[in-house]
DNA sequence: CAGCATCCACGCGGATACTG
DNA sequence: CAGTATCCGCGTGGATGCTG
């Protein structure tokens, strides 16, 4: 009954306020500060360190990384591989799923991209 | 200086956490729980008054309805058109912007509709 | 190195009541 | 009809310090 094939935004419409509808999953995931900008960076690396989000992300705590990482990786859209050695290594990667997801989210960000200016101009006009 | 026109993600990151990027902008207006759900509504409908989302929408109520179409017209996304009748008529509709963010938006859906089962599992598995 | 624990501030979203 | 006004709870994100 939550297969949702009925994907009419009409009908999503009616049931969007629970939360457990995967739609709302996955634009939360999007929405997120950092989700989206974790897994475009690993669709361009490949395989990524935790201390390398630190570096390549600025701004971001320990914390919400390790958070960001362990949501993406519990919706199933990353690999998270540990190497049992000391110091610890952790290498992250896509899994299919995420893979999957990566184009329309590219293609997002690359309307966004294009298009910032509007926007700014327009948030400038209504201030 | 803010033109974004380098788009590669590893320069994003550099300075993804200062809220003015229109990529940020954009990803939170996908990511807030109504936006994109009154978006595609418009894309379907054509035209849709206030008290028509308020009945097509479960769940939300008249202030976040009225502040998600604010940030909507704001961010020069949908048009607010104003009958000066007694009771006031009050018809929203997609820009040109808007209109251009719906394509993208739909693939997200869909792809999330397609997926949802994946994402549920997983979920289900590392709960 | 890759994190967890703790504490805190802020803002979003929700509920309810009122108005031009 | 199409909103505003007010109040409130909760969760996200941030800062800092500690650990196997």
């Amino acid at each position: 009954m939550d297969t949702e094939k009925s994907c009419t935004i009409t009908e999503i419409a009616k049931c969007y306020h629970k939360s457990e509808r995967s739609i709302r999953i996955v634009l939360e995931r999007i929405g997120d500060k950092w989700s989206m900008l974790v897994l475009l960076l690993l669709a361009e690396h490949g395989t990524v360190r935790f201390h390398e989000f630190d570096n390549m992300i600025d701004g971001i705590s320990q914390k919400v990384l390790s958070n960001t990482l362990k949501t993406l990786e519990t919706d199933g859209l990353i690999n998270r591989k540990v190497y049992p050695v000391v110091p610890p290594k952790v290498e992250y990667t896509l899994t299919e799923l995420g893979t999957g997801l990566v184009p329309p989210v590219k293609t997002l960000v690359d309307w966004a991209c294009m298009h910032s200016k509007d926007i700014l101009e327009s948030r400038q006009k209504h201030l």
